[in-house]
DNA sequence: ATGTCGGTGTCTCACCGA
């Protein structure tokens, strides 16, 4: 079984890209980060259309996630962290799929650093993790996939000497996916490869995809038992070239069934 | 500092956030 997560960067906007990845990869499962929709605006028809049921939580304008199944219904378990002091930020959604629990997430940018975004960055982050450990406990085999704002190691950046005063890769930011992953998740992607260069982002300005200046801030993490199910993982990078495409690559993993 | 996107309102340009 594939489950991918992809940042689409406008969910209407970039509706043709994802049409066209979803009809060509197929993945079984998916988590959408900035949809940019209020939940109104939401494509259900569309992806229907492509055998996809969806739930969502929208936003006007800015974030916005969603979780797609062509592998049965979708029973929502939570809209939102525990104990969100500012709830009008569409982050996080979660969800019971195919005998999975997925929590799909879009974890803050936190630009400018120092200031109140970064400072909202690290709480948002603090209570992922406090949720997380809570998630883990319960034994349930969990997926916790999307933009996670965060390069976990130099070897996620196409030039690290450039990025250590940026929020998507100061030492409180790394730190904290650090304690994150010490819970006892696995960084499915980075498992497969060891020693790769992996990037699941270019930016739009400076050619920086044709350059390869990309950054890996785009994860799925594996709760203990499915960690032993990983078969697979990878990048569309392709995509990426497309017209009217995201900055973001979509990236998947395979579980055995 | 620069550059490029989608979404939105101030609405066919100018902004914000990324």
């Amino acid at each position: 079984m594939r489950i991918a997560t992809y940042n689409v960067n406008g969910v209407n906007g970039r509706l043709p890209v994802l049409l066209r990845w979803l009809e060509e990869a197929r993945p079984e499962i998916v988590c959408l980060q900035e949809l940019k929709a209020p939940d109104e605006k939401f494509p259900a028809a569309a992806l229907e259309a492509l055998d996809y049921q969806a739930s969502w939580h929208g936003q006007k304008s800015w974030n916005g996630v969603a979780i797609l199944s062509r592998v049965g219904s979708i029973h929502v378990t939570r809209r939102g962290l525990p104990d969100d002091p500012d709830p009008s930020q569409s982050r996080y959604l979660e969800a019971a799929v195919n005998g999975l629990l997925i929590g799909a997430l879009y974890l803050p940018n936190g630009n400018p650093r120092p200031g109140p975004k970064f400072a909202y960055k690290l709480a948002w982050f603090e209570r992922l993790a406090a949720h997380a450990a809570d998630l883990l406990a319960t034994g349930l085999p969990i997926v916790l996939a999307g933009d996670f704002n965060v390069m976990p190691t130099d070897r996620d950046v196409y030039r690290p000497e450039r990025w250590q005063e940026d929020a998507l890769f100061a030492p409180e930011v790394r730190a904290a996916f650090a304690a994150l992953t010490a819970q006892g998740w696995t960084d499915a992607v980075r498992h497969c490869h060891p020693d790769a260069t992996i990037y699941t982002f270019w930016d739009y300005l400076r050619n920086a995809f044709g350059r390869d200046a990309g950054l890996r801030i785009d994860h799925l993490l594996l709760s203990r038992d499915l960690a032993g199910k990983l078969i697979g993982a990878g990048v569309d990078r392709h995509v990426r070239g497309w017209e009217k495409t995201s900055d973001h690559a979509p990236v998947w993993i395979d579980l055995a069934e």
